[in-house]
DNA sequence: TATGAATGAGCCTTCATTCAT
DNA sequence: AATGAATGAAGGCTCATTCAT
């Protein structure tokens, strides 16, 4: 216990906050179950980040960042590759930090979290994490979209969604998956599966998309 | 008080669980909370349901099938319908049980935290609801995969989550949308116009797969 | 337990509150103690009274109405009686409801206690009780002090200060008064002894007040 | 930090203790805030004193003589100095010590909570300070009071209390004082006012006391 | 000599639940 | 059929204190 650096305590309670806060969300997970994983007292919480509402914040900036920096969103990709070896990049590493089982899992399932129940801490997360993201992914549609299209036009908005939902479905309807196709793995080869598909999905949509202006008529929708 | 007849308290009891369960999710939500909304004494719940988590049950049922009967999943469309009118309908009927702000419409924010924190009720709860609008949605995806493409077989229930995904990310990730995309509405119009997106990049990508096969060659994914 | 009829158990608590804030004060007081003395569960308070806070609230305004009831500080006497009986009674009760040592003694000591560490509950309790309590002495008072002294003149405050410090005085040194007087006692008849010094040293000084201008010459106070 | 005297970090931890012991008592004031602001460690205070308890009985001793140091009782006069011209320097002397805000202001406010909360440090205190202070009082009083008064005589004890209740009203009952009379003022000139108000008061009841035995049949109170 | 880190007891409060009516 | 009152367990937090350095 004394023998503990200091720096340790504090580095014991944010792996345990990652596991209680993602599995169980930040109302429902208590400090105390934290502390006993931790083996700390209930006090270091306060003493270490003021509160559990600290600990949170804390905890969610080192996940993102952790994940991000493991598995950066151009997997090391040169910025010239081409647009579609950068998407698939993109879709990877967005699913390997969500999906990873290790230690560094928790950046998926907090962000999650975060966006069902959103705390305070959101606002900060959103600028200095999701916000670039975001941008760096309408930078990829927009260039496969061609025509000129640019990355604030609503179109490339709308098309990097598709992009980010089919992503975020596989491992926030885990639940169902498992129930539905329980066959399906999300081991290493599992995942990189699943990019190639949602990245040739994507890319045959996007490549087309251009040209299905007057889709809307045979679709039957009201105008 | 006392002249209520005893199915209305059950009744303002349900409404008002919908409310808060759906907004705040099982844990978080209080009986006290729901009992205040509903004009009932705290006692109430535990009379009529048993309890709080009796309560969550009932409720969970009736949702799923008002949300299912007030938002068809064909939206009245007969079955001869062609196949991209009948995606439309999917999506759009999707989107308006999720997104709808009325009475009814905790069907989706139930399931979705269902999804999230699954009790014991999701089992059943798969069973009767949601694999039959699986395999609905699947059938709809071979017919327009084209190629003599089984609604059972792998490719098709990867497109069939690719469209899903993107059903569910619009609210899903609400909390991230209200501050990447503040301009974006979710009235009845804006609804309209999601589905017809995410219709829009659905037929594009499902009528351009098959040929796509080698597309990996370029993506540089990893054989 | 049960049998009571609902308004007992806050009764109880009051009484129990009443006994433990008057001795340790707001904050050094706690809910625990005061509800193992009302032998009520610890969430009785927040049931009844919403809180602490709440719970101190209601006590100060009870104590005060029940103490100003059970020893009214005209004592009974008619709104005309000589100014030197009124003097007398007020005194009288003052002591009263100060030293007393039955149910109803809290009043003095709580008051006290707020005066020294004034919570939120104070300036109501300003404006409804010790307002008027001020008025009337100082009515009695400038009566006293005779050529036409007003009641709201700054002569008649500083002495209806002099005669209330006094009264004050009494029980707020009780620690140390049983140290330097331990022979002094605060019985019935004690308390009517210690009335009459007082109300006669008052006297006193008011009768001969207005003659006693020219008398900061022979203090020696710088001027 | 390493480079304060040893002594230097116990002063101004003595400084803050005064500061904040007299303004919250011994229970509401905590040992982070004294260390706080004493730009010490939590741990200081164990270390130098023992405990918060160490902490405030070494105040206290201290904080008394450095009052009485700066305001002596008899403010400087000979002891051969009229009666009247010694009272007034009590009862000033007595105000400057209780209303001070200077540095050596905890004095007045620190007895007056241990008057009213009495630690085991209360019995040497009065021993040592009090009970000095109250002969010098009764000294003054029975000469005032003439008529071969003893200083140890019951009337001359309560005459010195009733002195004693005026100057101890005005800074115990400051947060009233505030509000029924919040135009006066506890600056230097208003201090010399009450203390030439509470000299008057008290003189004019002195000097015709002896008279005034009587008094009691037009005061209506029972024999 | 002095400190950052850690502790455990205790605080007020909130909750789902039960009981007597 | 329904309710106001009461309960005990647990929650987050604060505090004085101790320990190893």
């Amino acid at each position: 216990m004394a023998l503990d650096s200091g720096e340790d305590t504090k580095r014991r309670l944010l792996d345990a906050a990652g596991e209680v806060f993602s599995r169980q969300g930040y109302k429902a997970a208590t400090v105390r179950t934290i502390c006993r994983m931790a083996g700390a007292n209930v006090a270091a919480v306060h003493y270490h980040f003021g509160g559990k509402e600290g600990l949170y914040s804390a905890l969610l900036s080192e996940a993102f960042e952790t994940g991000l920096r493991r598995y950066p969103p151009d997997m090391g990709l040169p910025a010239d590759a081409p647009a579609e070896a950068r998407l698939y990049a993109f879709i990877h590493s967005f699913l390997l930090r969500m999906l990873g089982e290790g230690k560094s899992a928790w950046c998926g399932k907090l962000m999650d979290r975060e966006m069902r129940d959103p705390t305070p801490a959101l606002d900060s997360l959103v600028q200095r994490h999701i916000l670039p993201l975001s941008e760096q992914l309408r930078g990829i549609v927009a260039q496969l979209l061609g025509n000129g299209a640019e990355p604030d036009a609503p179109q490339t908005r709308l098309c990097a969604m598709s992009i980010a939902g089919q992503c975020q479905y596989v491992f926030r309807s885990k639940a169902i998956i498992d129930r539905l196709a329980p066959e399906m793995r999300f081991d290493e080869a599992g995942i990189r599966a699943l990019a190639g598909h949602i990245t040739r999905f994507s890319l045959c949509a996007l490549k087309n998309f251009a040209d299905s202006a007057e889709m809307a008529d045979k679709i039957g929708c009201p105008p």
